[in-house]
DNA sequence: ATACATATATGCTGTTGGCATAGAAGTGAT
DNA sequence: ATCACTTCTATGCCAACAGCATATATGTAT
């Protein structure tokens, strides 16, 4: 793809001539606990912002990858692997960051949150509860709450990033089954529900949502059922291996 | 939302600590022309790839919004303004420029192509036709067409950027009329309907599109109806001035 | 006046979502 | 063993809606 002309050109080529931002990843990672979505948040160990809730997340290699960025942020400061993460949008505001030009390329994950476990979580880092409500589509900062119920400091524009990781999430559920994401491998369709009343925030019919679920084609049975419940056990599905496409 | 303790903290903080990326925006400016979706391309004057098809795009300036940086591009390489603009996604494959590490926040514009007659396309400037496949979801690079149908070189990884902006169009079109942004203020039902029927690429049932849009309530009639066509005139539509949410 | 084209209204039908009902399949208490 | 209780799962009904057909309305062209 590259003439000889190019390569002359790039020989000269003075890459210091514009100004340039810094640019970073944070990582929306959302999981259900207690019946609750979940997201993780670290505190800031210095200035700027010292103190406050922040997305984990980190400056973007000069050699690397946007998405590789956002898996090693999410391995680095969540010790987590194998999730489910995809890019949401870019932050860009000038003045989002005291210190200098400071844009953010967020990306949201999704885990069970059983694996979240060895999470070593406690005053450095923490997951706290979303609170999104329903007003327009994209814009609206979350609400993001404490054990106690009460709102948490955060720092930067983060609010603003969880309540668009949310609310993308909450246009997805609308042609996918994503929320198996945020469940282990294997789940029953009411736990599948739960998890979309929880993203949604509403209650969604048992019936229709069976049906749509079974439809769409992106679940099969395991032929497993559920174990340790004290009422009939419901079978167990998992996400269809390679997912059909849409359209 | 500042510290003293921060303030204290800039005054010693050095930002070129950390190799910075170079960022540009580019923008996918869309228009039905000739029966078919187009894109605006200019040809690159100079290397890298000189000579090839690109998207009007241009570095982000250290004070400057990325929404307002899509717009400047928009004004000052396409001479246009006022149109409907939103983020698509940052492209930041570490190779995708030779020159040094480009990151791409890209944008996608629509535009009522009466509007763009009087941007002078020639041999620097040109609409070209997109087609794009309709496999998957995300994936998969639109092929870009000159008059006679024939492929364009085109310059990096536009033809990915145009490809993510037709297939983000045609979800968006699953929950709102976005097509009214391609038209004139006022428009008939049918005029939205082929709007619709050539991004996705396939046909439309008239009489439920009507009801469907009709029943969306972002339309509304001006009373008028439309003029100088050799049958009946249909009547004539706006969009609703604030919009609507959704939820 | 007539042909022609599209607009618009109305009705039928098959599909799908919301809802109710009933039997199935487990656990735990009596 | 039986019963109470819970959730699972299948089935059927109804209302809403998309696809389709038909009929009438309203303009231009001949």
């Amino acid at each position: 793809m590259q003439s000889s002309n190019d390569t002359a050109f790039l020989a000269s080529y003075d890459s210091a001539v514009f100004p340039k931002p810094s640019v970073t990843v944070d990582v929306v990672l959302l999981a259900i606990r207690a019946e609750a979505l979940q997201v993780l948040l670290v505190r800031r160990p210095g200035p700027p912002e010292a103190g406050r809730w922040a997305l984990p997340g980190g400056f973007v290699r000069l050699d690397e990858d946007l998405d590789d960025a956002a898996l090693r942020v999410l391995r680095s400061k969540a010790g987590v692997e194998n999730v489910y993460a995809e890019q949401l949008y870019t932050f860009g505001r000038p003045d989002r960051d005291p210190r200098t030009r400071v844009m953010s390329v967020a990306y949201y994950a999704l885990a069970d949150a059983a694996l979240l476990e060895r999470v070593p979580t406690g005053d450095a880092t923490r997951f706290h509860t979303i609170r999104v409500p329903w007003t327009g589509e994209t814009g609206g900062p979350a609400d993001l709450l404490d054990d106690r119920g009460e709102p948490v400091e955060t720092a930067f524009d983060h609010r603003e990033i969880v309540g668009m990781a949310v609310k993308r999430l909450r246009g997805k559920l609308n042609y996918t089954p994503v929320g198996y994401a945020l469940l282990p491998p294997q789940f029953t369709l009411l736990q599948l529900q739960r998890v979309h009343e929880i993203i949604l925030g509403t209650r969604v019919n048992k019936d229709s949502f069976r049906r749509r679920m079974l439809a769409s084609g992106e679940l099969e049975q395991t032929g497993a059922t559920q174990d340790g419940v004290d009422h009939r056990p419901a079978a167990l599905y998992r996400r269809v291996p390679q997912g059909g496409s849409h359209g």
